[in-house]
DNA sequence: GTGGATTTGTTCGTATGTATT
DNA sequence: GAATACATACGAACAAATCCA
């Protein structure tokens, strides 16, 4: 059930039925309206937050996630460049929402540099 | 509670003392040892879950990710990289675990391709 | 091979706390 | 102050899959 609402959500989100910035439904609404419990519903949300999709801005609401504005990382030489889920340390120092990863900037030497994937975006020279 | 729990763990995972590959405790065990209930003990496990740092093997148990071999994708001229949660889609495509993210490389023609962070690295040519 | 024990998954209900409107 | 909405925690029950005696 919590994956059907989940699949509900974010196909409404996907289509632009629901646009960024939008509210979801309460919890309450959600359970009543799809006649399950607010635990289930709270289930399907957590699906959502973790994917990215929505944020909470607790006690206001649920909301379709905003797109940040983007600065771009130019790469140098050497670097290799991934991407992971930042630690918790990471998630505070860079105010990180959930299901925001990191980009991570390895130099030659092993030096590591992270950044919020969703503000920054990587270029070659 | 659940977020105290999720910080043992995590530090355990950190420090080594929970190795890759290494099961932890059962829920209902980690609720014994806590004093706390098997929901709070889940919650706790959700979120290690969706940093990536545990996967769930149902129903052996739950381990300490193992790190996969990498691969390297080496950028062309005027392609930008970013990074994000995997959709719904991909997830299945890729067969990604919960809390890995996807690397997309962005052509200059727009064309996006989608690399699983936990398989690839980005290089310069 | 059958059956029981173990372990995670899903769902319900209930209660209380906290922050905003 | 009241209403609203999300956060946290407890308890309970059953399902499904694996493992082992």
């Amino acid at each position: 059930m919590f994956r059907q609402l989940a699949d509900l959500l974010r196909g409404q989100i996907e289509s632009g039925e629901l646009a960024p910035g939008d509210p979801l439904p309460s919890e309450l609404r959600l359970g009543e309206d799809h006649h399950i419990s607010r635990t289930t519903v709270r289930q399907a949300i957590a699906q959502l937050r973790s994917e990215g999709l929505v944020t909470v801005d607790r006690p206001r609401g649920t909301f379709v996630r905003v797109s940040e504005p983007v600065e771009v990382v130019v790469l140098s030489s050497g670097e290799r460049a991934g991407a992971r889920m930042p630690t918790d340390t990471e998630r505070r120092r860079f105010n990180l929402r959930e299901g925001v990863p990191v980009l991570v900037v390895t130099a030659p030497d092993g030096t590591q540099t992270a950044y919020p994937a969703d503000r920054y975006q990587l270029a070659l020279p």
